[in-house]
DNA sequence: GGCCGCATGTAATCTGTTACATGATTCT
DNA sequence: AGAATCATGTAACAGATTACATGCGGCC
């Protein structure tokens, strides 16, 4: 018997399909036709149609949408899909959530930032706010790590590569999106 | 019919376990042991003991290692594999060949650094100079994009996000390994 | 007697990717 | 007539991760 959970506790990249449904009800073939446009998000994130249909299923599977087929007249009928409360509240947690892995950062961050971008200024800051914080966290352990070792050795390596890469990220967050708008209240959590 | 090709043709993470068997045969617990070493290779790569018999059985069966059963008296009988012609020529094939993704600079490439260290100062040599001329190239792309674009929308911002990146890591190239030992010729291919 | 070290593996699960299937309409 | 667009999906495959299974011998 499969149970699926309604709630996944990692936040994780298919939720960035909640960011395209956030303003207002959409279908599938519609955000393949977003993610086409290659400076939008499909810059950092592509997705076969068929992949698409099947993370939309299984969102709608978890709770997170829901969805009403809307025939039309001389065209197939689509499958409109709207956020839940839940869809809601996750897409509020993801999208101002700093990620919390390294790796997350080529994918995960950016996508964030693109949703984060649409909802405004005070979601930009929240995120960009979050993401250094745990950078400048990050920054410390591998500082702390060098600084016990020695020599060139690999381990030495491995950390400054690490350190210079989160350096790099932090210099990124402050001069391509650093003029933070003051926190306000954040939209319905 | 299942059939597995004798060779695939990305060179990919796993083929780092060919390089533990390298300078000679071992059994499949002893490479988990050096795994274990938090200086080594699995301060950026680690492993569940069922997953490494499980690509150690891959390996075998794509003909890259042979097995034979070594009993001991008074301990299990260990299974000890060694490379095969094929599995060292991709072996010497992949320690030096630069990656070809971004995505591969945290996990791959750190990896081939590791083994191309115990191969000595020409191996090193070899796999810095084609990973920084892929770096170059890459990030000539991203500036050439970055000519064209106008204003900091998102695709700027992840344009400027991969050349920081790039430029980081082509800094540590320099700084951590930039020694460049003289090219000499390569052990055998 | 119980835990740790040695040494092997199978199988389930999950995720990501790709191939394939379908069918109507509109454009050239 | 043929290609592109609109719109949906199933199923196969590949890959990573984890849980679980097993058994002996030595140490405390």
């Amino acid at each position: 018997m499969t149970m699926s959970p309604l709630v996944r506790t990692p936040l994780s990249i298919e939720h960035a399909l909640l960011g395209f449904l956030r303003p207002g009800p959409l279908h599938g073939y519609e955000i393949l036709r977003r993610l086409d446009d290659p400076a939008g998000l499909g810059l950092v994130w592509t997705l076969k149609q068929s992949h698409l249909y099947g993370l939309l299923a299984r969102l709608e599977d978890e709770g997170y949408v829901a969805s009403r087929r809307e025939p039309q007249e001389s065209r197939p009928t689509r499958k409109v899909f709207e956020l839940t409360r839940s869809g809601e509240a996750t897409y509020w947690d993801w999208v101002q959530s700093p990620v919390a892995r390294g790796r997350e950062l080529r994918l995960d961050f950016l996508a964030k930032l693109y949703f984060a971008q649409r909802e405004g200024a005070a979601v930009v800051a929240r995120l960009i706010e979050g993401q250094k914080a745990a950078l400048e966290d990050w920054l410390a352990a591998q500082r702390g790590h060098l600084s016990e070792g020695r020599g060139p050795d690999f381990e030495w390596q491995v950390l400054q590569f690490r350190a210079g890469q989160i350096e790099a990220m932090l210099a990124w967050l402050d001069a391509s999106t650093g003029q933070a708008a003051p926190p306000q209240a954040p939209p319905p959590p």
